[in-house]
DNA sequence: TGACTTTGTGCCGACGCTAAACAAAATACG
DNA sequence: CGTATTTTGTTTAGCGTCGGCACAAAGTCA
């Protein structure tokens, strides 16, 4: 009795990544019996999770049409948040990493990473009281590489934070004060990881990363490059949380000099300030960097200059890709921010550079796409935070 | 009835590294019941794979004295076989990575893949008979790395074989002719894999890696450098079988030339040529240039020529290792071959040019140690060739 | 020698699954 | 239009694997 309580985080997982969207495959993918694959659902279904319509899917093949798998409309949600440059961003994520609601962004930002984080939680907290929904988990991407385990912000470059700056334990105190509280009173465990990481994982759960075994993320936002791993599924990001720092790989060895002693790095030769200068534009201090590097490109790239300067960058980019490429061999890159519109207006130029500058380019060549959620920490914190009910929907449920 | 099925593996695996001495600390480290723990045991004993001494392990403690777990003396073993430069290598390797009994060393090698992976299966074959134990796999290592899933060799550069020689097709066809044979007479499946790669599982199953977490390995033998990486006891060898090939990150922007179309790569400026070179000596042709590289750093460290080159060396390889640690963030990292001599020789210079020139060493630093199984790539070959009988015994024995 | 501590084993029940039979709901075909 | 076929969902029985528990065994400690 009491059939499929093992397969229960696998089943939620699949119809979390829209991957069961009937009982029917849901037997097949889990690979267990159609009396356990039902008894899955209907516990998933007990649990408040998904929901079973009764109508039957359009059919056209034979047999009994199956039922419809989805996510429970006014199921539990995760409170997502997310510190960047400008300010932060808050919201409720659903399973199928679909936003249930979101805080206006905020622009003026405290410099203290205890009051931001303070501000950006009960921003969250809000919603949630708003909505009425059952909150199971928390998550905050910042801008800063995450120590592991202490959970230390390590280079919050944009943000005037200190180094060191002891984010995990904000969040969480942040947690417990604003009163996002789990069935128990106990506060939600709250998960913080860096914005790229956690965006990484977004995009591999929900967008264009789908199905990837070993997916390689590179961006830029507005200054210095970041980098993302998903390994089968899981983000690795090292053993102390501070893998995929790419953006010091030299790819111009008689290049600007960087804060980190060398020169030439991926960081400095490959973002937004380094696209504007090659182009011979001042930056101007109305709009981000990365806006006005879109802008240009977008609206500009006709110009010669603004061509010229465009391929210079996609060179450099793709030194640095094919060496990541030497190093890690993924099947799938995702390049996001600028790098995802300098993809787009040269793919070709970028897989040609990454292709012959990686040592088995010609053997197949690994697709270079870009990313379709625009990387989109917040979603990318929100499906962190659900992990621990995908891992074990009964350990917090049941 | 029959418990404990399903941990059979992983106890297997405890054993097999010499993490379980006894069924006590079998039942902890499987987080099983003592029952369980004990059934366990006597399955494995009944497969012929362990031995439960009855004699007691040398008490000290107060209770009952546990009695020890080794691995059966005369159970069975694997085949592996080894491929390098000057020739090759088998050898019959039992758990727990002993060798049981070992070829004498051939020489004389023919150019042709399919004679030499014949010659060498056969010497194994050889031994096997002689033995008279029974073989559950078999294993190959090639100084070059192995397509996925092709099993193909693309770039044998010390041998003289056409890139994209089939190997893993040859080495299986050579253990069905020699009759390797499996117990329902069917050929042992064979495992094929780069050399670097296999000696990395190795140190981290029994050598210098036990119980690293992210190991990264890299190695220089004759030419060239190698690399590998063991994520959570798994070898990562990318999704199609190229990650780490680590020769061709840029540590000299003004360097050597390299066949890669760059310069200054690892490769070319921290192999054994480049430190003879560096230290001003014409290489001979009498013994391979690992050995005159060793001989001149263990004899002459004291001439400033030899001193100066080698410290010119380290110094590359370390902004080598610190790239790879800004990427990898592995939590211990072994050299190999002349870089482990290297570091030997001045073990605080190389870890401070890492700790320098990555990102975060100054939160800690990797641990830089020497291996001590000397890269063995025969044990590694084995390792791997063992993995189907860890993962689950019974499907290969019951 | 007797109390205590730790290890090994036999028995039972709970849990989570498969297998198999049956029921339901569509399409295919005469 | 009705029956056969195909596919899906559900019920029941049964079995394998593991935890819990009681008891036995084998040492140390006082």
């Amino acid at each position: 009795m009491e059939r499929g309580r093992g397969a229960l985080g696998p089943a939620l997982e699949l119809v979390h990544t829209g991957r069961a969207p009937t009982r029917a495959v849901l037997t097949t993918e889990l690979g267990v019996t159609r009396a356990t694959a039902g008894a899955v659902a209907a516990e998933l279904e007990a649990l408040g999770l998904i929901q079973v319509d009764p109508r039957p899917v359009a059919a056209g093949s034979q047999g009994r049409p199956s039922h419809r798998l989805s996510i429970a409309p006014r199921g539990p949600v995760v409170l997502a948040a997310q510190i960047h440059a400008d300010g932060y961003r808050a919201a409720l994520v659903g399973l199928g990493g679909r936003m249930v609601a979101t805080a206006p962004g905020c622009m003026d930002v405290p410099a203290d990473p205890a009051h931001i984080i303070d501000a950006v939680v009960e921003a969250g907290a809000a919603l949630l009281r708003e909505s009425g929904r059952r909150c199971l988990g928390a998550g905050l991407a910042v801008p800063s590489a995450v120590a592991e385990p202490e959970g230390t912000a390590l280079n919050p470059l944009h943000l005037s934070w200190p180094v060191g700056a002891p984010v995990r334990e904000l969040f969480d105190e942040a947690l417990a004060k604003s009163g996002v509280l789990g069935p128990d009173a106990s506060p939600v465990p709250g998960v913080t990881g860096n914005d790229v990481n956690l965006a990484a994982l977004a995009e591999h759960r929900h967008g264009a990363g789908r199905g990837a075994r070993h997916l390689l993320c590179v961006a830029t936002g507005h200054r210095g490059v970041g980098g993302a791993l998903v390994l089968d599924g899981r983000l690795h990001s090292g053993s102390s949380g501070l893998a995929l720092e790419v953006g010091h790989l030299t790819v111009n060895p008689a290049g600007l000099p960087c804060h980190c002693g060398s020169r030439g790095c991926l960081d400095v030769e490959t973002d937004p300030l380094a696209f504007l200068t090659a182009a011979g534009r001042a930056p101007g201090p109305a709009v981000s960097l990365l806006q006005q590097a879109r802008d240009l490109l977008r609206s500009e790239y006709d110009d010669p200059s603004v061509r010229a300067a465009a391929e210079l960058i996609v060179d450099r980019l793709g030194l640095g890709l094919a060496g990541l490429v030497n190093i890690l061999n993924p099947d799938r890159i995702l390049l996001g921010g600028l790098h995802r519109e300098l993809l787009e207006a040269d793919p070709e130029r970028l897989r040609a550079v990454v292709a012959d500058r990686s040592l088995w380019g010609r053997s197949g060549g690994v697709p270079i796409l870009p990313c379709t959620l625009d990387f989109n920490s917040l979603i990318g914190a929100a499906e962190a935070a659900w992990q621990p009910v995908l891992d074990d929907p009964l350990a917090l449920l049941g």
